[in-house]
RNA sequence: GGCCAGGUGGCAGAGUGGUUAUGCGACGGCCUGCAAAGCCGUUCUACGUCGGUUCGAUUCCGGCCCUGGCCUCCA
């Protein structure tokens, strides 16, 4: 496989190799778990999906692992905030986040850490780098020494003394050096914290990706996934923190960073409050719209989220479910489905996905006009093959259409009561009754359409049954 | 101030040194009792701006303008 993968650490296109090909792994940074994840937060798990799915058609065994940030002075004031246990609080919203995943069809990783199950490991990684002389303890907190370290900064591209120019932030006493980090910090009684040679205390934020990855996929990892805000400070971190206990061995080898999810072209962000949880568009849109909306654009760009962006998604499904609904005549079992080379190509160009759905979209026209039989088991296995890679077109057909926009519709066996009515005054050639059945129906956002296997109906978009009404 | 992305047709969004992106939308036709879906065709002379290189640039180089981001928690 010619896979090309854009490394934000070299900042140029490259073919990827795997370190150990009977072993390729992939570490993409979770989520904090103090509150619902918003769509921003669900473009990353999209998109290295994605990539999992491509790289598991290669090679025999993939691992990947996505953490879980279960200790957090976030989490802290939530619970706080809530009257709620930390436990609780983080058992609660990690439920949620696998939820609503879910709901995008993502595959679970193959490991999922969580912070507080590493304690162990994150004071041993920290032991070892007072040790080697790359942190110390300052005022009851352990710090990582940036000066310690050859290269800091290479992955965001950044000097020490740019850092200290841009410093926006007060710089505590107890620190070398402006731009050295937390890794480990004091806690009072009321806080989560462990015993530790520094005293009761709790993990800096950074330190956690370092020993988990450590811990599941050794020191030396081949793809280091997660969204651009990422890149300064807590990568740069983190590649500091591991290279440095791992004597200098390399931490991570493709860096992969993807754009963000803006609205009105401005960076959706929790601290600015712009932002859309999944939660709520789930309850507006098929996770699979949602899922494709994120895939309509290529990973690095920045995608701007708007009520129009998810209804050209909605549409685009639409039309492949059409295509599907329309070739009932051959049947291709989960086996069958076969990539077609030009999708798996514009993927292994850097996750091209703009591109993928350009031939998907090929393959879905090509199969509408198909008459052979061969040729159209063909296009349609080739369909569902390609579609797969990408997560998509994996709901049944009919309850795709049926189970489409507004639930408080009429029931399927009313509606299917006056299809079988409709059916009979048209066999009278009573047209008149016909079409105000299916006016009836339409003003209800029920769309009969009369084809030569009988009459199908679906729920029409939320958007069309609306627009109807105005 | 330092650093980094990006400016493509009505919208979304790929890509390429010279030949159709694609989807959505709009318009016309075929099909249909009429529709819907599908198919065919058309539409918008698309590539921020000014120079340069070139036989030829949207595509390479440089200046400029504009937008967004990072330098602080953030996917």
């Amino acid at each position: 496989m010619a896979l090309t993968l854009y490394n934000t650490l070299t900042r140029t296109r490259e073919a990827f190799e795997p370190r150990d090909p009977e072993r390729v792994t992939m570490y993409v940074c979770g989520p904090t778990v103090y509150n619902l994840i918003h769509i921003g937060n669900a473009r990353p798990i999209v998109v290295f999906d994605v990539l999992y799915r491509l790289l598991r058609e290669a090679w025999p065994q993939v691992v990947y692992a996505r953490n879980i940030t279960d200790v957090d002075d976030k989490i802290n004031a939530a619970a706080q905030a809530n009257g709620e246990s930390i436990g609780a609080l983080t058992a609660r919203f990690t439920e949620a986040f696998h939820t609503d995943l879910a709901a995008l069809n993502t595959l679970p990783p193959d490991v999922e850490p969580r912070a507080t199950d590493h304690i162990e490991g994150m004071i041993r990684m920290i032991r070892t780098l007072i040790d080697s002389g790359h942190a110390y303890e300052a005022d009851g907190h352990v710090l990582f020494d940036v000066n310690s370290m050859e290269g800091y900064g290479r992955l965001s591209g950044r000097q020490l003394e740019d850092l200290l120019a841009g410093a926006r932030v007060e710089v505590e006493a107890y620190k070398k050096d402006a731009a050295d980090f937390v890794l480990w910090k004091p806690s009072t009684d009321e806080l989560p914290g462990w015993d530790s040679p520094w005293g009761r205390g709790r993990p800096g934020w950074h330190l956690e990706c370092s020993v988990m990855a450590e811990t599941h996929l050794g020191e030396t990892i081949d793809i280091h996934g997660g969204g651009q805000d990422l890149i300064f400070p807590h990568h740069e971190n983190e590649i500091a923190q591991s290279t440095c206990a791992h004597h200098g061995a390399e931490f991570a080898r493709y860096w992969l960073h993807n754009g963000y999810i803006t609205v009105d072209g401005e960076k959706m962000s929790k601290s600015e409050g712009n932002f859309f949880t999944l939660r709520d568009l789930l309850q507006q849109y098929h996770g699979e719209v949602i899922r494709l909306a994120l895939l309509c654009g290529h990973y690095r760009q920045p995608l701007d989220w708007s009520p129009a962006t998810v209804e050209q998604a909605r549409s685009a499904l639409d039309r492949f479910y059409q295509s599907l609904r329309n070739a009932t005549d051959t049947r291709v079992a989960d086996s069958e489905q076969s990539i077609p080379d030009d999708v798996r190509e514009a993927l292994e160009d850097d996750l091209n996905t703009p591109l993928a759905l350009r031939h998907l979209h090929a393959t879905a026209t090509a199969l509408n006009k198909a008459t052979d039989p061969a040729e159209r088991h063909r296009l349609k296995a080739e369909l569902l093959g390609g579609a797969g890679l990408l997560g998509l077109l994996a709901t049944p057909v009919e309850e795709w259409f049926r189970g489409a926009g507004d639930s408080d519709g009429p029931s399927a066996e009313e509606i299917d009561a006056l299809i079988a009515e409709r059916r009979e005054a048209r066999g009278r050639r009573d047209f008149a009754r016909a079409d105000a059945i299916r006016d009836d129906l339409a003003a209800r956002g029920i769309t009969l359409e009369d084809g030569p296997g009988g009459t199908t109906w679906r729920r029409s978009a939320r958007a069309e049954v609306t627009g109807q009404q105005a």
